[in-house]
DNA sequence: AGAAAAAGAGCGAATGCTCACTCATTATCG
DNA sequence: CGATAATGAGTGAGCATTCGCTCTTTTTCT
């Protein structure tokens, strides 16, 4: 099965008006979810026409799957760009952490936009895209953690695939306490309103918490 | 602020058909998330007219707010029943962990409905809704966690509050896992097709992931 | 080169469809 | 026979998508 994305029209204009058009309805989509998200003004706020618009879209979901492709492969080069190097598991960790906490805040839209595809009931499509980064990072962990096990550097009487979901659990809600309004809220009733302002002491007591969940004891 | 719930004449009618009516509303809710869901065919589907449907609930909000209102106070009694008990820490989570097993395939419908509402940047009406139950669970597991904590049952150098927050956050991805379609096909890709078939492995893998986190070590 | 023609990018008013919600009418009941 | 409840056709607003048009650019021809 394969996505509606851009058409060729897009391709053909000037990398401004593509950036300004993606970051309008990257914008809108974050705010106002798929649904309740009006192409017309969509195109309006780009400062083009909906005419055009139609032009470089087929539909407002091929719109909408184009900017969800975008972010994915922002997040996506975010995690490449840590887990190439050769730190150890809990160094790569820290560091996914810091990133998490980082680029929430400078792609809260993205993040958004992740949370609502996962929300809604949306058509194979737009699942399907999710899908993609999904597997990536399933199998990152994993093997993160298999390694680590082979090199005695984590418990061996655990299941790694389990304990990878797990601990993507726990960075993919960190994400989102850091990037939705709800969640953020959330985690002020848990730590307090001025949690935000103090990133070391999340990322430290996240770091202590999946250490002794990982390491032999 | 007051959240618009159901009007008087709601109570009147049969208590058979409330439930018909909240039980259609549920799954419909569930299925299209609230801008896609149609209230007509709510009503139709309940077997009411729509001005029937409309001397009951003020709006497709109210409808809604209802609908969720009861989703969280079945959510908050099963969590009341295992936190009244006197078993020690590990004990309830552990009780917690089968309860959102069971539960949400159980009760899938109240599962999403919960998922969309944080995804969704609904109005503060709904929001508020949500910090109800949001702020009993951060109450109970952080207190539980500083009992356990003064007596001497977990690890001291902690702070209750994070890791109050992160097992919640534990437990809310498993719940997710259990019942929103996106999130069981994760799960699946980490661990495999049979995964769902097999809750002692999940709820015994996550007990040790979450008992060597809390425990002096 | 300059004129004429063709292409096609961009426009936005108009179309048609989907609902949330209303209200005139009808049924039910005490 | 009022009063109360229920009905569902109708209303209008919102919005995705279309399409006839204009205006600019490119191509063709003399």
């Amino acid at each position: 099965m394969k996505l509606p994305l851009f058409n060729e029209s897009f391709t053909k204009i000037s990398e401004e008006k593509r950036n300004k058009i993606l970051q309008t309805a990257t914008d809108y989509f974050a705010e106002h979810g798929f649904e309740s998200s009006n192409i017309n003004i969509i195109a309006k706020n780009s400062g083009i026409s909906i005419g055009a618009m139609y032009s470089y879209f087929s539909s407002k979901e091929a719109l909408f799957s184009t900017v969800i492709h975008y972010a994915v492969e922002t997040l996506k080069s975010v995690m490449d760009e840590i887990m190439k190097g050769d730190d150890e598991l809990l160094t790569k960790l820290e560091k996914i952490i810091r990133a998490v906490q980082v680029n929430s805040r400078t792609n809260v839209l993205y993040t958004k936009l992740y949370g609502q595809l996962t929300a809604e009931n949306r058509s194979d499509l737009t699942s399907q895209i999710v899908a993609d980064i999904e597997s990536v990072t399933t199998g990152l962990y994993t093997s993160l953690l298999e390694q680590a096990q082979k090199e005695k550097k984590i418990r061996d009487d655990i299941d790694p695939r389990l304990f990878a979901f797990f601990l993507d659990n726990l960075l993919i809600t960190l994400q989102f306490s850091y990037a939705c309004t709800y969640y953020r809220e959330r985690l002020k009733l848990y730590a307090g309103e001025d949690i935000f302002s103090d990133d070391d002491l999340v990322a430290k007591e996240l770091m202590k918490f999946i250490k002794s969940a990982l390491l032999q004891n």
